[in-house]
RNA sequence: GGUCCGGUAGCUCAGUUGGACAGAGCAACAGCCUUCUAAGCUGUGGGUCAUAGGUUCGAAUCCUAUCCGGAUCGCCA
């Protein structure tokens, strides 16, 4: 059992005990004792006077006897006001990192067993222009959100929906009909995402002229961007693509073929994988027999011209279209068929979006359509919400090339890492081509950790010149403290020094037990990054706990250390610490170095 | 205008279901490598937790109002 809900217990039973009553949940107040006062855990009895009907100080005496007298893992206690400060014993850590060291799979649920499927859905690009920084926020979350529900028992599926039709699809391959001659990424050298983001931008800039030319004629802009005869083929375009028309679709499946060969390479890059990909191609006409459905039930209702509409004023929403005049159907109608498609085939418990915050809205919407069509589970839809990415200068513009590209912002974290790691003269004894795997392994520890570590609901500024740092709290430092604990591994292998799985041991330093106090702390902290759908909250516990086995190393010496007891168990807490360095590192994407 | 989210040190961020004098990193300054990796460690300075009320033993945290920033309210996705 954790330490913790040893002390929860042992604090329901004396407090029954003494006091004749069953404390409930909400008056049980177990905490991490602050730094400034002795002991291990700290009980807040304030909430428990009003069953004690005594003072703060003689109430937290009497827990502190009780429990003392009940409980041998206790050593002693103290009363500071209303808080009573427990110390457990060493043998108890002891026994703690004991058990930790011998565990499979320390701090993660067994694959599957808590029975539940999860499906998360993220990445979701278009496939007309590359992946930019925004996206990078997006993967690497979406990833990191699913190790961790992986970690809490479930399965999970990774899936990816591919945003490829449209009339952003069509701009692209028109400019490209139109001003290409023929370009393509092998005869020009360009990636292939990138050469079809080039014409995308291409169409932007030949649109924006024409409506200016047609508002110079004295048409007001509204009509001007209607009427502006590239738009115009543009729609002709599209209607030719849902007609199937052979050129078209050769041209389309062409183009398309460029970007995902294109995105196939960010995405190793980014170390991102998904377990499924489907295409908006082939699911955009889900959800239309879901509105004759809706019609019938009299959820949805139709209009005079034909469109169909949900009225969600009584929730404090507006109408919401969901199916247009001409019968065609748009964005929430294909996410229900979807949602629905999904929930029967793979029997989801929980299904997650990811997808950045301007879409609130929308999923508001879809939760609550499904709701009324007599969906149960539409509850378990969730949508994991983040917050914009912001350049200094302000909001990205992909249309006016204020963007950052994915692929530029990990090239340039590898230079970073390689130049750094030159001038440290840290990888000059490695093989070139592992050296470049652990500067590559660091760069992108670091991009990934920049990110993951601030809250996903939140908004972040990018400055890409300074934002990425490696020290500090940072990926690297996390990495580098890995590493340095794989020296002192081999180190003791080198000295024939073995270490034990277990140690026994009655007294040990602060340090010792401050750092198995926090490595206890690591299922905790799994199981609520799942309950909140935050890998943040796993980002900053490996911080700190990284940030005490530094200052652990520096203060004390471990193959040196002259007794043999005190020794072994500082190369066990050494080994455990690593453990769950390259864990919780695991959980957020990132792998870690053996040297650095 | 309605709804939602955010506002904590110069900068980037933590701060568990309300708990002890609000914490890190960066930047600045001062120290520590003949000792297991100095991508490290130690120290100094830096705060009206946006503002004003309220709830209570106790508020950065909960409630109300106000100010600032962002998102959204489309026959776009």
């Amino acid at each position: 059992m954790q330490p913790e809900g040893i002390l929860v217990q042992a604090l329901k039973l004396s407090v029954k005990e003494l006091y004749g009553v069953e404390p409930d949940d909400i008056l049980i107040q177990v905490q991490k004792t602050n730094r400034d006062f002795e002991g291990d855990f700290t009980i807040v009895v304030f909430p428990i006077l009003r069953i004690s009907n005594k003072k703060p100080e003689d109430t937290a005496n009497e827990i502190g006897n009780y429990i003392k007298n009940n409980y041998p893992e206790v050593e002693s206690f103290n009363v500071v006001k209303g808080f009573l400060n427990i110390s457990l014993s060493h043998r108890f850590w002891c026994e703690t990192i004991n058990s930790i060291s011998q565990a499979d799979d320390f701090g993660f649920a067994p694959p599957h067993s808590s029975g539940k499927t999860v499906m998360v859905e993220f990445s979701s690009p278009n496939t007309n222009k590359p992946l930019h920084l925004g996206h990078i926020r997006n993967n690497i979350l979406g990833f990191a959100v699913a190790r961790v529900l992986e970690a809490n028992g479930h399965k999970v599926f990774k899936v990816n929906l591919v945003n490829d039709r449209g009339i952003h699809i069509c701009k692209s391959m028109l400019a490209w009909q139109k001003f290409a001659h023929g370009e393509t990424p092998s005869s020009s050298g360009i990636k292939g995402d990138f050469l079809v983001g080039k014409y995308y931008v291409a169409f932007e800039q030949v649109y924006k002229k024409q409506v200016a030319e047609l508002a110079a004629q004295g048409m007001s802009e509204e009509e001007a961007r209607l009427k502006a005869p590239l738009i115009v083929e543009a729609q002709e375009m599209l209607r030719r693509w849902e007609a199937k028309d052979p050129e078209i679709y050769t041209l389309w499946e062409r183009m398309n073929g460029w970007v995902y060969s294109g995105f196939d390479t960010t995405y190793k890059s980014l170390g991102i994988e998904f377990d499924k990909v489907y295409y908006e191609s082939q699911t955009y006409l889900l959800g239309k027999t879901i509105v004759q459905e809706g019609l019938d039930k009299g959820v949805f209702y139709k209009r005079p011209d034909g469109s169909v509409w949900i009225d969600l004023t009584n929730n404090g929403l507006d109408e919401k279209l969901l199916l247009r005049s001409d019968g065609t159907s748009v964005y929430i109608t294909q996410d229900i068929g979807t949602a629905i498609q999904r929930f029967t085939e793979y029997h989801l418990n929980d299904h997650i979006y990811v997808v950045g915050n301007e879409q609130e809205y929308h999923f508001q919407v879809l939760r609550l359509i499904l709701a009324k069509l007599g969906y149960d589970w539409s509850e378990h839809l969730y949508h994991l919400s983040y917050g914009m990415v912001n350049l200094p200068e302000g909001k990205m513009k992909s249309r006016e090339g204020i963007v950052v590209d994915a692929d530029d912002l990990v090239e340039e974290m590898h230079t970073t890492a390689r130049d750094m790691s030159k001038e440290l003269g840290k990888l000059d004894d490695v093989e070139p081509h592992e050296a470049e795997k652990v500067v590559n392994m660091v760069g992108l520890g670091a991009l990934k950790y920049f990110i993951l570590k601030v809250d996903p609901k939140k908004n972040m500024t990018f400055n890409p010149k300074e934002s990425i740092d490696f020290n500090g709290n940072t990926g690297p430092f996390i990495q580098y403290t890995h590493a340095r604990i794989q020296s002192v591994m081999r180190k003791a292998a080198d000295m024939k020094i073995a270490i034990p799985k277990t140690v026994g041991i009655d007294k040990m330093g602060e340090k010792e037990k401050e750092l198995i106090k926090i490595v206890s702390l690591f299922p905790k902290t799994v199981n609520e990054a799942a309950r909140e759908l935050n890998p943040a909250l796993v980002a900053n516990y490996v911080y700190e706990l990284a940030k005490e086995y530094n200052q652990f190393y520096h203060e004390f010496q471990i193959l040196r250390e002259e007794n043999g007891t005190i020794r072994e168990l500082r190369l066990v807490i050494s080994r455990e610490v690593a453990n769950v360095i390259r864990r919780a590192f695991w959980l957020l994407g990132i792998d870690v170095p053996q040297r650095m």
